[in-house]
DNA sequence: GTTGTGACATTAT
DNA sequence: CATAATGCCACAA
């Protein structure tokens, strides 16, 4: 199963249930619902290790061009569970744009070089970012 | 309804 | 390099 397809099977397990049931109240509807969220999603998911891309690339590439801060809402939204590599997004130009003591930082520069990418004062060498 | 905030980007100064 | 202005828009209050 591809990336896609699996993070579609997990989405479905997580939220399909929390739909509104025949005669309940409106509630809103879950992001995973939302076909740009979904889209954002499956975007990330491509990312292939090793390398990054931006807020603003994902949202192109998502059919969102100039939704740069909903690729963050995306992310910020995202379960756990989906186990996205959130890591591979970054700022322009490669900035990473977790406060620099945050412990998010830290980690994600972590993960980064583990598996390859250089990342040297809060930005990540731009060889690895298409 | 409005306002403030935010895992943002781009352009101008 | 930095800062501001603008666009973007979902969400919470």
């Amino acid at each position: 199963m591809g990336g896609m397809a699996r993070s579609r099977k997990i989405l479905s397990e997580l939220f399909l249930a929390r739909g509104t049931a025949a005669g309940q109240p409106r509630r809103p509807r879950p992001v995973v619902d939302k076909p740009e969220i979904q889209a954002l999603w499956d975007v990330i998911c491509t990312i292939p290790r090793g390398q990054v891309s931006t807020y603003g690339t994902v949202a192109r590439a998502a059919g969102l061009p100039g939704r740069a801060r909903l690729a963050g809402f995306a992310l910020r939204m995202a379960p756990e569970d989906m186990n996205l590599p959130w890591h591979r997004v970054v700022g322009a130009g490669g900035r990473i744009v977790f406060p620099k003591s945050s412990r998010e930082h830290r980690e994600q520069a972590k993960r980064l070089r583990a598996e390859g990418v250089v990342v040297k004062d809060g930005r990540v060498d731009p060889a690895a970012m298409q």
